[in-house]
DNA sequence: AACCAGGACGTGA
DNA sequence: TCACGTCATGGT
């Protein structure tokens, strides 16, 4: 049995069974009736519609979301990034020229929100020095705060590059299938994937997206 | 009321 | 290298 149709026909049974996701969620998508079928926390999904992020606001909103997201649930990743939005302060430059109480109280609801302010900021600063282009695996990793599965998160859904993202939901489906075991390391994963299926940023989305899904539905308990 | 959530970093051995 | 502690809010 080959990894490749492992994985393949995994793709398919998760999508025949949850349908086509439409990753990252924006928040101005949440009440537009893309995707009526979603509700609650999944919201601002746009299935099968692979042009987002449409500007450089929606991109920006999803690079803060990946590092808000970490170790958080998303629907408190949702509630800080409507309240940056409410404040205008899910620009870059009005970002770094706010004021930290302000920040703050916005990120809060995300937790680890000095951490988080400090990722932010860093990132920002990055972010604008990059005027338009998309950043480098290794440069994004030398920024504190983000790991690679934010990085391959940023890479794959705000600059559409050909990035598998591994994360904990990712590790637990592939310990339950016996592939893989606790010493592989996070590139040992991602290799896995991004060697034995069409090098397809769509795909890529989609495959990620599907696994948390599965990762939400099949509680820990 | 412990446990988890779409991790990353710092530390000591 | 690697196992472990820390960071923090909100839902179940």
């Amino acid at each position: 049995m080959n990894i490749t149709k492992i994985l393949s026909d995994k793709y398919s049974s998760m999508r025949k069974a949850f349908g086509f996701q439409g990753w990252w969620p924006l928040l101005e998508l949440h009440d537009k009736g893309i995707n009526p079928a979603k509700s609650g926390s999944m919201k601002g999904y746009h299935p099968k519609d692979y042009s987002y992020p449409k500007n450089d606001s929606q991109r920006f909103e999803i690079c803060l979301g990946a590092i808000l997201a970490q170790n958080t649930s998303w629907s408190n990743v949702e509630k800080a990034l409507m309240s940056l939005k409410s404040r205008r302060l899910l620009d870059a430059k009005r970002l770094l020229s706010a004021d930290e109480k302000i920040i703050l109280e916005a990120i809060r609801p995300a937790g680890y929100y000095n951490q988080k302010y400090r990722k932010l900021k860093i990132f920002t600063e990055f972010y604008i020095a990059l005027d338009g282009k998309t950043p480098s695996r290794d440069d994004l990793l030398n920024l504190w705060g983000i790991g690679p599965e934010t990085c391959d998160s940023i890479l794959l859904y705000a600059y559409k590059k050909e990035e598998f993202v591994v994360d904990t939901y990712t590790r637990r489906m592939l310990k339950g299938m016996k592939l893989i075991d606790n010493s592989w390391t996070y590139d040992d994963v991602k290799e896995l994937f991004e060697d034995n299926l069409p090098r397809d940023y769509k795909m890529f989305q989609e495959y990620h997206a599907l696994i948390v899904e599965r990762g939400k539905r099949m509680k820990v308990k």
